[in-house]
DNA sequence: CGCGCGATTGTA
DNA sequence: ACAATCGCGCGT
């Protein structure tokens, strides 16, 4: 079915501000899993002090100055694995990371607990989530949705950026009880 | 080459 | 408020 293509390099191509919005009510597959993304936010190597990437191109952050639509998983304080996509031109570092999923039975909040829940680890990094249809993002619902702008969770840099973005809780309530 | 600290989370 | 836990990357 339609629903199965992967979203392409092209999408992940847009600036990442721009993706990181739009891949809100997407659908994330992992394997047999699926859910919808409730939660993300953006990071821009260029000009964005709480970016991986904004030192430069290091081992670590390679991936994210390499082509879109990949995935750039890292861990953080020694225990949690955390999934972004590598967004925007080639060259240019900026990722999406993923913080909220909404799943048949659950709601994974935090970018910590979405990855240990579905069980992406190191193991997952510099995946094409374009070429594969077992670990992608797929169009999803299509429904417009609203969706809130804050600050990012859990940096002391670039506070005031607001580019985290959240569905609306009732969106999010509308979609738990139907 | 050593060491401080982080795009987190659960527990006190 | 704080511990758990480890690899990255800055500074020496």
């Amino acid at each position: 079915m339609q629903n199965t293509i992967p979203l392409s390099a092209e999408f992940y191509a847009q600036p990442v501000v721009e993706v990181a919005q739009a891949l809100l009510g997407k659908k994330l597959i992992f394997g047999e899993q699926a859910g919808i993304i409730t939660e993300t936010e953006a990071y821009r190597g260029a000009d964005d002090p709480a970016s991986h990437a904004f030192r430069g191109k290091t081992k670590r952050t390679s991936i994210m100055f390499g082509p879109p639509g990949f995935s750039y998983v890292y861990l953080i304080y020694g225990m949690y694995y955390c999934l972004n996509i590598v967004t925007g031109v080639e060259g240019q570092a900026s990722g999406v990371l993923l913080r909220g999923l909404l799943l048949p039975t659950v709601h994974l909040d935090g970018p910590g607990k979405l990855c240990k829940y579905l069980g992406i680890t190191k193991e997952h990094n510099a995946y094409n989530l374009t070429q594969d249809t077992k670990f992608c993002v797929t169009a999803g619902s299509q429904l417009s949705l609203r969706y809130q702008s804050t600050p990012r969770i859990g940096i002391k840099k670039a506070t005031d950026k607001l580019w985290r973005f959240v569905i609306d809780k009732e969106y999010l309530d509308f979609s738990l009880h139907a």
